[in-house]
DNA sequence: GCGATCAGTT
DNA sequence: CACAACTGATCGC
């Protein structure tokens, strides 16, 4: 959760996702997406006063939070103030102090962040320098160098600043399995359940939050069908989400929810009351999308879980990974990076010595960000922007930024050249040519690239098509479950079926490298492991048991790194790919026994 | 009565 | 397991 006090050291009269105390006196707001944690004091009446009174203060959004926001009536009076910016459009602002006339420009371009629909990132260019804010976001590794406005010609530009989702950011957090893999898993999941029969249905255990639609569009498109949801009203003009979504109940796909939907599910129930009209039980399961993550250097990684008779965790992540963080900041290389959330467990200082003191030892390509440009070697400044010091942020943040330079890991001038080269290396390529999106057949995170639109168009229409295409189709299962007379809305209690099984895996590939910075296009891997080294690991399945006993060491270390296990390695017998990590690590002098937090 | 905040739950 | 929202208790205006 974000903990971002509203407002940037550099560009200081300008608020970001907080509209509350201090921030009451900026001169521009920006909202990066409509999650309520970003949107605090948003309906506060000072504030709602405060724009009658005023000729230039405005919000800036993406078209689609736009209309998110104002489908909610308790934000209905920002409509005239909004101000709509396309994506990748840089704008002009004029920040306008209203009493003294005082007037500062700011040019602002909004960047795709990948976390729920119309979430953007804000890069600031002023006379204080250029500033990312990333709201909260999920970009895969390598997709910086494809962002055109973070490069100036052929080189990235200088970034003072970044106001960073530091959710993950946490080495425990090391690898969260991509979109795509997760997307599969889910698919494979869905898919192997209602082709039994029409009274096969699943219920999706989404937060009541927006970020699940990409879900609700791919489900939708490979099975023909429409997944029930509580309200259409946000997305009446956005036709693509529309068309996947429904209110009627009579369809397999659900996403309903209900105050006490899990209840509901106990008793064999959807959360929307419904049952097939013939009086046949419906046969349900529950898939709750959660946040899966990995050790930097574990191979197997399921992105199902089976949590009950009939229940399934699946993967899916609105944040990214430690890893994907790293590669973010190490391709931009910021001078200072201002952590907006504190990873669970964590306190503001750990997060600004994580780099320094919790990272496991990576080869040097790998290696933190360094904020060194070519011509100004500085060092890197962790610094802490949250809500905590907002009134003395001034001495606050000379500590931390001194607690940050006394890092007893801080790199050398050897290692940053090293870095240095080694950056210079992945240069962004054919950036002249390659305007993101364009000349590539669409792919699903262009779900997320939302901002299209047109003056004189009145839907979100051409904003979101070609953003809810299935990555890779895979034979499209019918099942005949549009018969309208088949679902009833009485109520009734079916059984579940606990004999269902999978037959794919939805790990990630031995094959696949640990090398991050690959921007090779993920594989779909629905495939059993090939030769898996895992003696303990011979089925071909992709979902991990948690309650059955020989599978529990593994779905264990699903959900944990393994720079976080807390018994001694020689506490129990290692398995084989654990001892060639142990020998690797021997080898190369690294503490094998870790201390916990 | 309304709204903000916090703790607990999902 | 760690998102983000909802619920209910409490407090203040």
């Amino acid at each position: 959760m974000s903990s971002f006090a509203g407002r940037m050291k550099e560009y200081p009269t300008v608020s970001l996702d907080r509209f509350d105390r201090e921030n009451l006196l900026s001169r521009a707001y920006f909202l990066s997406h409509c999650h309520k944690d970003h949107m605090k004091g948003l309906k506060g009446p000072i504030l709602k006063r405060k724009l009658e009174f005023s000729r230039t203060v405005r919000l800036y959004c993406s078209f689609v939070t736009k209309e998110l926001l104002l489908s909610n009536p308790k934000y209905a009076f920002w409509e005239e103030y909004i101000v709509p910016l396309e994506l990748e459009s840089p704008t002009q602002i004029s920040l306008v102090d209203e009493t003294s006339g005082e007037k500062e420009d700011l040019v602002v371009t909004l960047l795709t962040a990948g976390h729920c629909p119309g979430s953007v990132m804000f890069l600031f260019e002023g006379s204080q320098g250029n500033v990312l804010y990333t709201g909260d976001f999920r970009l895969a590794a390598g997709d910086a160098s494809r962002i055109e406005h973070l490069h100036s010609g052929s080189r990235v530009k200088d970034i003072q600043s970044i106001y960073l989702d530091s959710t993950f950011y946490d080495p425990r957090f090391y690898k969260i399995p991509t979109r795509e893999v997760c997307l599969n898993g889910i698919l494979e999941l869905v898919g192997n359940w209602i082709s039994q029969s029409p009274y096969h249905v699943v219920w999706l255990n989404c937060k009541a939050a927006y970020g699940y639609e990409y879900l609700f569009t791919n489900l939708g498109e490979e099975f023909n069908t429409q997944i029930h949801v509580r309200s259409l009203a946000m997305f009446k003009k956005m036709p693509e989400i529309l068309s996947y979504v429904t209110t009627d109940r009579r369809t397999q796909i659900h996403a309903c929810r209900h105050p006490k939907d899990e209840e509901f599910f106990q008793g064999s129930r959807l959360p929307c009351g419904c049952t097939a009209s013939d009086g046949t039980p419906l046969r349900i399961i529950s898939i709750k999308p959660s946040t899966m993550w990995f050790g930097e250097r574990m191979r197997k990684t399921n992105v199902i879980i089976k949590t009950g008779a009939s229940s399934y965790r699946a993967c899916f992540s609105f944040h990214s990974s430690y890893s994907e963080l790293k590669d973010f900041l190490s391709y931009l290389r910021p001078v200072n990076i201002y952590p907006s959330v504190i990873p669970i467990g964590r306190t503001l200082t750990e997060v600004t010595q994580i780099p320094q003191k919790t990272a496991p030892p990576v080869p040097v390509e790998e290696s933190l960000p360094l904020a060194v440009t070519d011509a100004q070697p500085v060092a890197r400044n962790f610094v802490d922007c949250t809500e905590s010091n907002d009134e003395e942020e001034d001495e606050d943040q000379q500590e931390e930024e001194e607690n940050a330079e006394k890092g007893d890991t801080k790199l050398t001038k050897e290692e940053t050249g090293a870095i240095k080269e080694s950056e210079r290396n992945k240069e962004p390529e054919k950036k002249d040519t390659e305007v993101p999106g364009s000349p590539n057949p669409p792919k699903w995170e262009d779900f997320f690239t939302t901002d299209t639109l047109t003056d004189s168009q009145n839907s979100l229409n051409s904003q979101l098509q070609s953003c809810c295409s299935v990555p890779s189709p895979a034979p499209s299962r019918l099942t005949g479950s549009q018969t309208p007379e088949l679902f009833s809305d009485e109520g009734e209690t079916p059984d579940n079926d606990e004999n269902f099984s999978l037959t794919l895996s939805a790990s990630l590939s031995n094959h696949s490298s640990q090398n991050l910075d690959s921007c090779l296009p993920d594989t779909l891997i629905l495939q059993p492991e090939q030769g898996g080294r895992e003696q303990g690991d011979k089925r071909p399945s992709t979902v991990a048991q948690e309650e059955s006993n020989d599978q529990k060491e593994l779905s264990e270390s699903q959900v944990s790194s393994d720079y976080d296990i807390p018994c001694t390695p020689e506490s129990k017998t290692p398995r084989p790919d654990e001892l060639s990590q142990l020998y690797r690590k021997l080898a190369s002098g690294e503490d094998v026994i870790r201390k916990r937090d």
